[in-house]
DNA sequence: GATGAATGAGGTTTCATTCAT
DNA sequence: CATGAATGAAACCTCATTCAT
């Protein structure tokens, strides 16, 4: 994590300590923009899904672009955090990346499949170098489970740590859901695992 | 494909072909999306781009949700066309699939990620429901790679062919691109047909 | 009926002899005006209505102004002619008096109330001045249908023979005030309480 | 006055006492309405007559429909007020129809023929329906007047109390037919014949 | 700090008019 | 003559943002 993105990081979580208001805009941000879409996302939406005054929302954010950039870090960062802490229990590797994928499932079908989209609305110029700032963590650990894989002997030596992190990370992000979710996730694992070839 | 389908994608078809500026306005506005974003694309960008007159788009177009429902199943029939032609070409399995990879990323990359958000756009009620159902023939082609795939003694029988389908869906749907092309589709392949576990 | 609109009048008769599509522009207009109101009186409207082509329109109208004020002035003048042939049948004055009432609301009828809005976006610059013009011819007649009134012994003498036209002209709906405000109410009073019969 | 009727016309008698900015762009309205007519009438126009911004029009009317609607209510429901005032307060029979009539006259000449456009363009479907209920109130009112005439013996009691009471509604203007169009036309006649005057 | 009435820039959409065929 | 595809000025309406309370 580079260390204005830790800045940041740190800001967001004191922040939410010392700002609950502030928090339960941005809850309500995702849960309008989950239940309205992003033309349904209006910044007075919000403010009713969180129940303070259209004006207050400015109080804690500079316009609706901060807002959003918010968003995205905030959930984003959460979602990191989440994925770091299962990374670094240990354990088997097995059982950690199907924690991952887990979470990764859920955290699709949280955007809806409209992370991106924000994103950019968020930050229009450059979008593309904000979130690969981001997702660069989220790389990082990846490519230590991977090592660790393979350190426990769980994970083929001759991959490419770095591609393989990268294609675990590219998993699973279609939100189209057609299947019972516990077979849908134990069938990702297993190809993940064992590939699809005889 | 279920009739519905078929006929609309016809449609779609035909219209393309006696209809060059309805094709023209399509073209623009997927080019205004990704370069200007969802909030860029305002019809007097698309029809700048297009090079006809603002009200010209309206008489092609019901309205703004018209055309973006036309987007994105003008552009995923175009898709799965596409994947259906390399499907359908047969040959060995891995070849097919490393095709269908790489049609996918090139897909991902076109819409930038923005491919869901435009369709919640376009038909706000029951979104879902409208996806699901173009996602069906994506759906039955993978399955019938897969099928073809068991036949060839080239992927593993004991796999559920349903699931393996969607399985592959669900892989580089990241619009991350952050290593190089070629290495990270052969990466991709590479994990898909013989797993990460030693 | 001053000179100007004479001449206008009997062009407009000659016109429609000798342009038949022209009349059955016009006709088309009334119809849809009474069908779909004033903001659902379109060219192209008309156009469909009539079965030509929209440009067809403008090569007998100018623009749609003067397509109003030819509708308002054909129908306008058409009925003065009506209430003219009625007028100059001779006979009892009661008789022609109710034909002339019977005229009047199928006129009202015939318009929706739309007369004078129509007139206003047709000549929005001195309506007023154009209306009474018209309006002229019509009082003139009521004038003469009072004069027999008085001279068959079937009309009161005392009665000013003007304002007993306007009067009467005033029932069923006339929005056209060009007499003396006070002199004009009491007369529709005088008129109202005591009636025009001897 | 029916019970929904009634509910509207205090709900608007109120809402005029608490919203002072509502009342201003009803006046500015009309203002608008007589000074540049039906095509005149821009919501913006409407606006910088009543001294607000555009959007200010939309947080008191739901759009140029809902607007239109209000304006045609509040000055019938004003005019029809005034009527009740001058019916209720006694007095010979004469001076008060005087006084009808002059509201009357007034009353045309504040609208100038557009009422009926615009009540059309506020309620395109069913404006007839419209009209007749708010009318129905001011017809019990000009009964009660004919009634009243005979009772004092200033009212040939032969005639229909209904029949006579719209006659008097249709002078100067009403384009509302609601009885028997024989009935209607024969009775029209016998008042502009004999008056009604005993 | 908190609010929400007020604003107007800017988006969507309509439709009178033109002109190449 | 007749047409209707194309146009863009101008209308309606939304919603991010401000500011007096």
């Amino acid at each position: 994590m580079p260390f204005g993105v830790l800045v940041h990081f740190v800001a967001v979580t004191v922040e939410a300590r010392t700002a609950p208001k502030r928090e339960a805009i941005l809850e309500a941000t995702i849960r309008v923009l989950r239940d309205r879409g992003l033309s349904g996302l209006k910044v007075e939406e919000v403010a009713r899904e969180a129940e303070v005054g259209k004006g207050t929302v400015y109080l804690y954010f500079q316009d609706k672009q901060d807002l959003l950039k918010a968003l995205v870090e905030h959930h984003t960062f959460a979602y990191y955090r989440k994925v770091e802490e299962v990374v670094s229990r240990g354990g088997p590797f097995r059982e950690r990346l199907a924690e991952v994928l887990r979470l990764r499932v859920d955290w699709v079908e949280e955007w809806r499949g409209l992370w991106a989209a924000v994103a950019r609305e968020a930050q229009p110029e450059d979008t593309t170098g904000w979130l690969r700032g981001m997702h660069e963590h989220y790389q990082r650990l990846l490519e230590r489970l991977v090592q660790e894989g393979k350190a426990r002997g769980e994970v083929r030596p001759e991959l490419d740590t770095c591609l393989t992190a990268a294609s675990i990370a590219a998993l699973a992000c279609n939100p189209q859901l057609e299947f019972p979710r516990e077979a849908y996730l134990e069938h990702l694992l297993e190809v993940l695992l064992k590939g699809v070839a005889l």
